[in-house]
RNA sequence: GGUCGCGUAGCUCAGCUGGAUAGAGCAUCUGCCUUCUAAGCAGACGGUCGCAGGUUCGAAUCCUGCCGCGAUCACCA
């Protein structure tokens, strides 16, 4: 039993002998610092079942309690607030618990069913930008989370490799290209075809330039382009197999996923499996067949195939053309069900994307439940906000973005300047400096991204940039760092275990830290539900906080007492481990020095 | 217009399954490195929790309406 669970049980118990009611639920709650007190009952809302002075029964129900319960030390209330304080020797016990765990706040792996979390999955024309890095970085999260809740992971993609999109800058490759490739260039592959989906969409704004001074009516101007028309003809062409396009379309590709892969490794990102819309873009077409004979959906009479969802409070959605080939809605059904043919232990989907499709998900996954499947009842939208920029929304054409793989740069940038100011880093070389670097300018820019709620959208300023101070990614790393000096420092033997007789009484931040360390497994379990890195952020951030209060407050290889010295260190050694599992869901690194 | 989401300190965000005097960071100002890493600590300043009603012993939190911002409502993806 909990802590938690044993309060619950006595408080009835005790209301139950004084006033012979049973509660139906107690309310408990962490002391607000500011009080005395480890553990809070609310006492308002038993009211409603016991009539009396909210003060009165506090009194009474603390004087019980620590009576009743060798974990209670004292009590003290205020209005109709029970504070409990809890016994050393509780913390001390529960201490031992922890350093006993083999994966402290984690469940065993595998012991909660496999789910497939699907994230990033970009088009193909255009190099990643900060857009995906939020998709990115939560997706990637959001899986170590749900893996830290007992769950097997698979981290997978829906490349959106075909379309009118890569024909664009394919034609434009061909146009202007003059056989440019990354070798030829230097460029990375997906910025070389970035390049060339730019130079596509300026070429097509001057056609319509040209073609509404010769006086074409704008609708048409910009319909009737040649240089549209070409795409949408390569398009085609791609659709019928044509070899010579078929060849450049896997050319092209192919340097953009070579420019993908490096941007994933330099996030610390990989997948288990990649599913490619130029795979599955016919999926979906036999279940609709499906669907019709079990009258989910109808036929229109032009043929074409619909849902109607109005009973939903949603609206009728097509899933099938009139010419009988899918739409996007379409081959997301068929996706998700080759999905759990492909890994038949999957029960349940998580999708990464962001929130101007929330509609979408909200019918695909009604068709999924209306065709049967029983997976279909975990499924869920991991919705984001966009990231905007103070000048409005990022746009690739117009070369409004704030790429990739030059923030990551800056940000091992600064990194790089602050560690050469601070010069704490005499003993590393210079791979092991650059390499640090890395991990403290992404944990930076991973703390910043994932601290904020995921619905909430993002206002990027790339002028003030990103912080590394206060409530940030290095400041938590560089407490981790902190704390494995004094660990470096310590004699090998603190190691042994506390005897709670002979150590003088807790300090206060100690406690403090104690609580701290025994909220973490409640964390992982919240976030994993809530689909929310931001709670192990906040989480992190309050546990690394309270520390270097610690730290500052008191000695600790200084500390006189032989059992409180091997104590504090070993609190330190646990702080140290829980931040370094809780940096790890953010994909954090946990630097040894910095 | 319908639907969904967001609106908390100058800025960036916590708190939102109702509970004590609404918390942090940044910025501004004060202290603290001859003691374990000052990317730190301690403190000051800063708030009609968008507005108005309602439910409740109690509302930033739940309900309704309004205002503002965003998204979405395609035989696009």
């Amino acid at each position: 039993m909990t802590l938690e669970e044993i309060l619950v049980k006595a408080v009835k118990e005790v209301i139950h002998s004084e006033y012979g009611v049973d509660l139906e639920s107690v309310e408990l709650q962490a002391t607000r610092k500011d009080f005395e007190g480890d553990i809070t009952v609310v006492i308002f809302p038993m009211l409603r079942q016991v009539k009396g002075n909210p003060v009165a029964i506090g009194a009474m129900l603390g004087a019980a309690l620590e009576e009743k319960l060798p974990q209670i030390s004292g009590h003290n209330v205020i209005k109709g607030f029970l504070n409990l304080s809890l016994s050393d020797t509780y913390y001390l016990e529960a201490f031992h618990n922890i350093r006993q765990a083999a994966a402290y706040g984690f469940q065993p792996e595998g012991s909660k069913g496999a789910m497939m979390v699907e994230f990033s999955s970009p088009n193909t024309n255009k190099p990643l930008h900060l857009g995906h890095i939020r998709n990115i970085l939560l997706g990637d999260s959001v899986s170590n989370i749900l893996e830290a809740a007992g769950h097997t992971i698979y981290r997978t993609q829906i490349v959106n490799d075909r379309g009118i999109h890569i024909c664009k800058s394919m034609l434009a490759w061909q146009r202007f290209g003059a056989g440019e490739t990354p070798e030829s260039s230097g460029l990375k592959g997906d910025q070389l075809v970035g390049k060339y989906y730019v130079a596509f969409d300026k070429a097509y704004k001057q056609e319509i330039e040209e073609r509404l001074a010769a006086g074409i009516e704008a609708e048409e101007a910009k319909n009737e382009a040649p240089i549209l028309k070409e795409a949408q003809a390569m398009l085609r062409q791609w659709e019928a197999g044509d070899p010579e396009v078929v060849a450049l379309w896997k050319k092209m590709n192919g340097w953009v996923y070579q420019g993908f892969d490096e941007t994933y490794q330099k996030l610390g990102v990989s997948f288990n499996k990649l599913y490619y819309e130029s795979d599955t873009y016919l999926l979906g077409k036999d279940v609709v067949a499906d669907g019709l004979s079990k009258g989910v959906f109808y036929r229109k009479d032009d043929g074409s195939v619909w849902i109607d969802l109005t009973d939903e409070g949603l609206d009728e959605k097509i899933v099938l053309r009139s010419d009988g080939t899918a739409v996007y809605m379409t081959q997301d059904i068929g996706t998700a069900i080759q999905r759990v043919q492909d890994y038949p232990d999957v029960n349940g989907m998580v999708y990464t994307v962001g929130n101007e499709q929330d509609y979408h998900f909200k019918v695909l996954f009604l068709i999924l439940k209306k065709l049967g499947f029983h997976w279909a009842e975990n499924l869920f939208h991991l919705s984001y906000g966009m990231v905007d920029l103070p000048s409005g929304k990022m746009k690739s054409r117009e070369g409004t973005v704030v790429d990739a793989d030059d923030l990551i740069q800056e940000m091992t940038n600064t990194a790089r300047t602050i560690a050469s100011e601070l010069g704490k880093l005499e003993e590393y070389s210079p791979e092991q400096r650059e390499s640090l670097y890395a991990d403290i300018g992404l944990g930076a820019l991973k703390y910043y991204i994932l601290k904020v709620d995921p619905k909430k959208r993002i206002l990027f300023n790339p002028e003030e940039s990103v912080d590394f101070q206060g409530n940030t990614g290095p400041f938590i790393q560089y407490t981790h760092a902190r704390i494995q000096s004094i660990l470096r420092s310590a004699a090998s033997d603190y190691g042994k275990e506390i005897n709670a007789g002979e150590m003088p009484p807790l300090h206060p931040k100690e406690r403090q830290l104690l609580r701290d360390l025994l909220q973490f497994p409640g964390i992982v379990t919240q976030a994993a539900a809530q689909y929310s890195p931001a709670l192990v952020a906040n989480y992190l951030y309050e546990l690394v906080k309270d520390y270097n209060s610690l730290y500052q407050q008191v000695s600790i290889l200084g500390e006189a007492h032989q059992e409180h010295r091997n104590f504090r260190i070993q609190l330190c050694e646990e702080v140290g481990k829980v931040i370094a599992r809780a940096n790890g869901l953010l994909g954090m690194a946990a630097p040894e020095r910095m």
